[in-house]
DNA sequence: GTGGTCTAGACCACC
DNA sequence: GTGGTCTAGACCACA
């Protein structure tokens, strides 16, 4: 109990997901840093903790973040543990920009394809910022 | 040569993209029925004149063909060929409207993670739309 | 051998270098690019047959692979292998040049740390320079 | 208070760098002697005061104290403390010139497989001197 | 055949 | 205790 990670509330990592789990691994720690609850020098839970937490390989928990340092979210110190980065909040947030852009662009080239309008597209998109 | 697919102006085949090949052989059939350009009854270009035009494996193009039966675009028919469906069209609007639902959706949820607002990201369709 | 890899001559990959297995393995890579010896679109040899022919295992060779993709050097299709990026070679010349440059800073600033004046730092230039 | 080491102004020990603590504490105090600001039979701060200073655990300041004893730079009495030694500002200017030339060295290999000519090597080196 | 993912378990360096 | 590296070997998807 006392050795469990209290910090990240990691949401469903399943292994039925078609998205790899140590990808769904790098994208619950990001969730948690976009949403401020883990901030700059931050301490991760350690791999062998998160591994026994998640009943996921530490193999996999160590690929997860690896990922995560390579994006610059986290560092990694031998000896010491993972922790967040300064500028780990900044980066993500570009990620999701970034992300919505790109989304938006195939939502509008989809809907034209499909032959809708421009008023159908702003519609929905005022309906899925009504709904969520 | 006359055995070359004059009907099928496929976009690049590349296996420098991500996608399989496969995959980008079935997208650029459903783009041709999409814009019109194949329509009900149309027959689209043996698998050995496509393998051969896009230099492409005779068992991936077998395979395309297959996901395009399976999604109700095309039938086959033995010794004859495989043509586009009546529904054909239809299905593939279907399928665009559901990826153009499922972008906004995931631009709704990215930008609101990153910290937009509903202007900032109704502002930002209406630039994507202005763009293309 | 028809099955050894007839493109790379790897340097000697040695377990006993400091330096990890799966780096030595990428910067191998890297100077055949940058010599030229490996251009865009060549095939890398399979994981599988450089794994034999180093002696190295199959999981350490695709470390290797895996950080040459994210440096953007080469490109990984399932089921058709590895290749060298259009861009791959420029890259490669992007980093030798800031490599060059951190080591010359490094150089002034140890060497002027020991006392060295401006001329004695040339002169060991041009040593170096004429020695190699 | 009078206990805190007011001779050496460590520069950052941060676990935030990729170094390892001692050797980030073995380099400050190189640093500190190199410039002469600790001479031969200075006394280096106690072991419980440095550790107190720096918020570093006491083993990892006595680790340091060690491969900076094994390095000829100090030398510690049982109860007295460490000292700089005479030899010690000498064996770390030699440490630096064999930096130097090894960046130089380097530098001269890296620039070249980028296809820098060595006028090109020595603009930069010119570059360099007179940036710092 | 190819690469992609996941796992189990070794040994090492650092703190 | 921590993370870093290397290995062996399974299973899957794609061509």
């Amino acid at each position: 109990m006392g050795s469990s990670s209290n910090i990240l509330r990691f949401g469903p990592i399943s292994i039925a997901s078609p998205a790899p789990l140590y990808e769904q691994v790098v994208a619950a720690v990001k969730r948690e840093v976009a949403a401020g609850r883990l901030g700059p020098g931050d301490a991760l839970p350690s791999l062998r903790v998160l591994s026994a937490d998640l009943l996921v390989s530490l193999i996999t928990i160590k690929r997860a973040y690896e990922e995560l340092e390579r994006d610059g979210v986290i560092y990694s110190r031998q000896g010491l543990g993972a922790f967040v980065t300064e500028a780990g909040a900044g980066r993500i947030r570009g990620e999701l920009l970034v992300r919505a852009g790109e989304a938006l662009r195939i939502a509008v080239e989809s809907g034209r394809q499909a032959g809708l309008s421009d008023r159908n597209l702003a519609g929905m998109l005022r309906t899925e910022l009504a709904a969520h």
